[in-house]
RNA sequence: UGGGGCUUGGCCAAGUGGUAAGGCAACGGGUUUUGGUCCCGUCAUUCGGGGGUUCGAAUCCCUCAGCCCCAG
């Protein structure tokens, strides 16, 4: 009897091949349709009814069952409301992280597995065995960063057919299979944020904006204003509004006085650290071993750096010591550390140092 | 009200007779399943105002205005 794979459509171009990979090669699947956001936002009427039918028609297409989940609450709450408050609190999240660990791998999951399903299967560029999770081929598309918080049990029962390609040749089966969104624009930002951005999103949200602030440079002068702190984050471009010299990048912020502090020296040590201490820490299987050799990656698409030396601190946390500076390492972003390409764990950055 | 210097797009700034570099900022686009980074494009028919010399000036001359420095 074949396996019951329910598979995540997003209305995309890579979960429509997932789920034509899936049938091809004898699964019994079935489509869903995780429905998270569809609140329109100033300027711009979200998408997701049209990723609905999109994902719709590629399962009419399969000739394969299709429902939709509604995890608009949840995801509210577990990715949103997070994010939000993480942005008050100084920090710069990654909610794409939060939404596999809480929804996709976990609520989704869950509800799938009760509804009936053996595993489930989404269209990321990660390749999973035997409950560990691997890099995908492609390196310019491997989105396994992105999963650094999902568990060895959920990996154990997902399936991800598309880490074993490159995107081109996922789109070369998508024309194959003849599928409806074979050539969709790939999606891109916070899903339920889209275009409108991340501080237009943040002015909407957030009910007790700080207001104007001043923005400091490396002498402690006041060389502009900003409309709060929150709105920045470390490395960042600090547009002034007024020129006269080189650019400036955030180096730190205070939101209690709701300073933003800057410098114009791209070496200012300030900018690039070596080491830096994560908390919240996520080991896919086991912990780090000693002798072991590790890389570490510090954002989304960022060169993989090898890690020189690591500990746990009494406090819990986890120092990591790189080979290279990196630059602008940023607390509430997720440092994710590998094995050759096995993605080991990751843990979200309390603070950099040196 | 003696002398000297300066005045180029929102900001900084090249350019001293040959038909307006560059950077910052801004705006638009690209890369990217977070934020950020990065990349590309657009952005002065015009050089404080007026007049003159010249085939031709932001560049030379005259003049008016503003700013700065020194001397007072």
């Amino acid at each position: 009897m074949s396996k019951k794979v329910y598979v995540g459509m997003s209305g995309g171009v890579d979960s429509s091949v997932t789920a034509a990979l899936l049938k091809e090669q004898g699964y019994e699947v079935t489509g869903v349709y995780m429905k998270n956001w569809s609140q329109d936002l100033p300027g711009m009427v979200c998408p997701w009814k049209e990723d609905y039918q999109d994902a719709k028609r590629v399962a009419v297409q399969l000739g394969i069952p299709f429902k939709v989940y509604d995890f608009e609450t949840e995801y509210r709450h577990k990715v949103v409301d997070y994010m939000l408050e993480e942005y008050k609190a100084g920090r710069t999240p990654n909610p794409d992280i939060m939404c596999n660990q809480e929804v996709k791998f976990k609520l989704f999951l869950q509800t799938a597995l009760e509804d009936g399903a053996d595993m489930i299967a989404t269209g990321h560029y990660a390749r999973v065995k035997d409950g560990k999770l691997y890099a995908g081929i492609d390196p310019n598309k491997d989105q396994s960063y992105f999963l650094c918080r999902v568990t060895e049990d959920a990996l154990r029962k997902s399936l991800m057919p598309i880490g074993d390609y490159e995107k081109p040749a996922v789109r070369e089966l998508a024309r194959k299979f003849g599928l409806y969104t074979a050539e969709k624009k790939d999606s891109q930002g916070i899903c339920f944020v889209g275009k409108v951005g991340i501080k237009d999103f943040l002015k909407e949200f957030v009910h007790d904006l700080p207001g104007e602030g001043d923005i400091i440079d490396p002498r402690g002068m006041v060389i502009g204003r900003h409309d709060g702190a929150l709105f920045y984050t470390i490395g960042q471009r600090a547009g002034l509004g007024v020129g006269g010299g080189l650019p400036y990048y955030v180096i730190g912020k205070d939101m209690a006085k709701n300073e933003v502090y800057v410098t114009a020296d791209l070496q200012d040590q300030r900018l690039w650290s070596r080491s830096l201490t994560l908390a919240s820490l996520h080991w896919v299987n086991e912990p780090p071993r000693e002798g072991a050799a590790y890389t570490a990656r510090t954002r989304y698409r960022a060169d993989l750096i090898s890690v020189r030396e690591w500990r746990t601190l009494e406090s819990g946390y986890f120092y990591v010591t790189l080979a290279d500076e990196v630059r602008a390492i940023t607390p509430g972003q997720s440092v994710v550390l590998y094995e050759g390409d096995r993605l080991v764990g990751s843990g979200i950055v309390v603070s950099a140092a040196d």
